[in-house]
RNA sequence: GGUGUCAUAGCUCAGUUGGUAGAGCAAAGGACUGAAAAUCCUUGUGUCCCCGGUUCGAUUCCUGGUGACACCA
């Protein structure tokens, strides 16, 4: 039986070396799963492998990505897909490991076949949110999708966006795309999930981003500033240092942000992930 | 040593013309299906520094104390 083995847990709590070191029990290389670790410009910020680590295992999915490139959750989804197919040829256990739950969801449970936004229509949406505010929008959508509109956060305003992208962009209510039917996967998966007590974890962001620091993030964002606007830099860490290169926050001001911003994001993905029954806890 | 100002949430402070109090930050909880490290929602009881006095009632006014800061010696 094949088995795909999902490393998974907060940020900074430890994945990358534990991979690392399950993966060479297990001789395999490591898929990474972290939305931002993709882009190769972004070593130092994302915490991604270093070098060194890259060297120990053929990791895919790590600074693959240029900063403009377009990617998504559905993407990795069929990327994933196709690339467990062709090693499980060759191995019986495959790692990923990484931090963002919606990209780890799309790899176990799949995700719906819901059409790629066009540049015209995000456009214009975006356009009309900023002219015409939410209100209008939530209006047109509780006409377009009724059902959608009864079930979704009225307050936020990137789901009434992209709900009604695609409406426009299909003829159809967004809805129906959303069957949230559960694909079957040719695989077995195990999840661990490495966690670590609060403080503990606590302690190791802000040590981290410290270093971060010290190992140059601040040119490294500098490097990305006329990128600033791509969705992959809409990222802790990056946002804050945009704020003291643009004159705006002292430094320190935006480290500590850095952290804290850090830490909430942490409880988000505790969130996320306690939720999940299948995931076997491994507390370090 | 003298004079003055201040003492309220983990922190910085506001406020109560006397009816036991609220902002920001920190913190906590939650939602989540093609931008997800995104986006969005919810949560504030604390000896109002301490002893006493006035008062029906004091965190608020008064005496004394303690501490911090400023100025003067």
């Amino acid at each position: 039986m094949k088995t795909l083995v999902v490393i998974l847990g907060p940020t900074a709590v430890g994945k990358t070396e534990y991979a690392l070191e399950y993966a060479e029990r297990v001789g395999s290389p490591i898929i990474n799963a972290d939305s931002r670790q993709l882009y190769r410009d972004l070593p130092i910020g994302t915490a991604a492998p270093t070098l060194t680590q890259l060297a120990r295992i053929k990791h895919y999915f790590v600074g693959t990505l240029d900063i403009t490139d377009y990617y998504s959750a559905a993407r990795f989804e069929s990327e994933v897909m196709v690339l467990t197919k062709q090693l499980f040829q060759t191995h019986d256990t495959l790692v990923m490991s990484g931090g963002s739950m919606m990209y780890i969801d799309a790899v176990c449970n799949g995700i719906d076949d819901i059409p790629t936004v066009e540049d015209d229509t995000r456009a214009l949406l975006r356009h009309r949110l900023a002219t015409e505010g939410l209100e209008t929008l939530k209006a047109e959508l509780r006409l377009l999708d009724p059902a959608y509109y009864a079930q979704v956060d009225l307050k936020n305003a990137k789901r009434i966006v992209h709900a009604l992208e695609i409406c426009y962009q299909t003829g159809k209510p967004f809805t129906s795309f959303r069957t949230a039917t559960q694909k079957k996967r040719p695989f077995h998966i195990q999840k661990i999930g490495l966690r670590r007590e609060r403080a503990n974890l606590f302690e190791r962001i802000n040590l981290r981003v410290d270093q971060m620091m010290e190992n140059g993030f601040l040119d490294e964002a500098r490097r990305m500033l006329p990128y600033r606007h791509e969705n992959a830099l809409n990222t802790v860490g990056y946002k804050e240092l945009f704020q003291v290169l643009d004159g705006r926050w002292e430094l320190p001001f935006a480290v500590e942000r850095i952290k804290k911003n850090t830490r909430v994001y942490a409880k988000k993905q505790m969130t996320w992930f306690k939720h999940d029954k299948e995931i076997q806890w491994i507390d370090l």
